[in-house]
DNA sequence: GATGCAAATGCAAGCTACTTGCATCTAGGA
DNA sequence: TCCTAGATGCAAGTAGCTTGCATTTGCATC
């Protein structure tokens, strides 16, 4: 997908069409409020919560604040994203599942795809994506030691950032 | 201190002399309100809310909240707990950090020390204690792949138990 | 054993981060 | 174009803390 008319903006009012599709087969209707939020996971490649995202979306057109809450719901529902919460902040966090890797990039990719792990500076609060993940190996060890069958799991890391050491 | 008159209950107004020593050396006063909570989390070996903590405790004496939650705070900064959040839930776990298992057990010790895990079942809520951790090689990973210098980590399981399966 | 004060407590009020109800509007299939 | 399930704005409600303040108490000191 080489389009004509390469991108030179990150237009709000278009999303990628695999984006448009995801919604709609997952009931999720495609408003205009609908392309902003999900917009701002596409060019902002961080974890968002409800008020960093509400605050986002205001500086360019209003938008409610239960709207938003509700499209992160929907788009949670749908598959498109995963919250998380962190030891130490009141707020929940969201984060895009992107579509595993294909191949070839598309956009600004900023380099991590589907299920992935952050770490947090506690010093200033940056947030950094991680590509790294539990290893199977240990999974297995979690099942035998637990006899539970493990279907999710999530893993935060807390330090210091390069500027704040 | 083999004190006369051996313990047979756990008697929620007498410490382990160790965990007295531990809140003292950490500036917190040694309270009736506190033995009660800290007791709590000596008997039971469960990761424990404020207000689940608050009313274990009720059932007793009367505790006021507000109490708990500083006391909760209390033991935090003088680093006998650590918190925890977990996805879709909207409070604050608090558990116990036991003293890296000493040679001899003390008391009904249920077996994992210091730091670890834990695994919930996403059916009835069960939690169980994992004694896994992340191993050195990945935190070695995520310092080159962040830049940040690593200091502390949070990983939780979700999955079935044992009898939701 | 009495004293003094920093720290803990109870009680109430306040706050943040959602979460929901409802009347109105609209996306999108027929 | 029409119809209706679902989306939106607005406002009110709730859970889970969090803090202020007057009073009490642990405990170091005398
Ligand atoms: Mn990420
Ligand atoms: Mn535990
Ligand atoms: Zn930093
Ligand atoms: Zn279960």
């Amino acid at each position: 997908m080489k389009d004509r008319e390469a991108k030179k903006i990150p237009d709000r009012e278009a999303l990628p069409p695999a984006w448009e599709e995801k919604l709609r087969s997952g009931k999720v209707k495609v408003t205009p409020n609908r392309r902003r939020v999900l917009g701002r996971f596409l060019d902002a490649d961080a974890p968002w919560t409800l008020k960093s995202l509400h605050r986002a979306l205001n500086e360019g057109e209003a938008c409610e604040l239960s709207s938003v809450y509700r499209a992160l719901s929907a788009f949670r529902t749908a598959g498109l994203l995963e919250e998380f919460r962190l030891p130490g902040k009141r707020e929940t966090y969201y984060s895009l599942l992107r579509p595993s890797a294909g191949r070839r990039g598309q956009g600004k990719s900023s380099g991590h795809d589907h299920h992935h792990h952050h770490i947090v500076c506690q010093d200033c609060g940056t947030v950094s994506h991680l590509d790294v993940c539990v290893p199977t190996a240990l999974l297995g060890r979690v099942e035998d030691a637990s006899g539970f069958r493990v279907t999710e799991h999530h893993l935060e890391f807390k330090g210091l950032c390069g500027a704040c050491r």
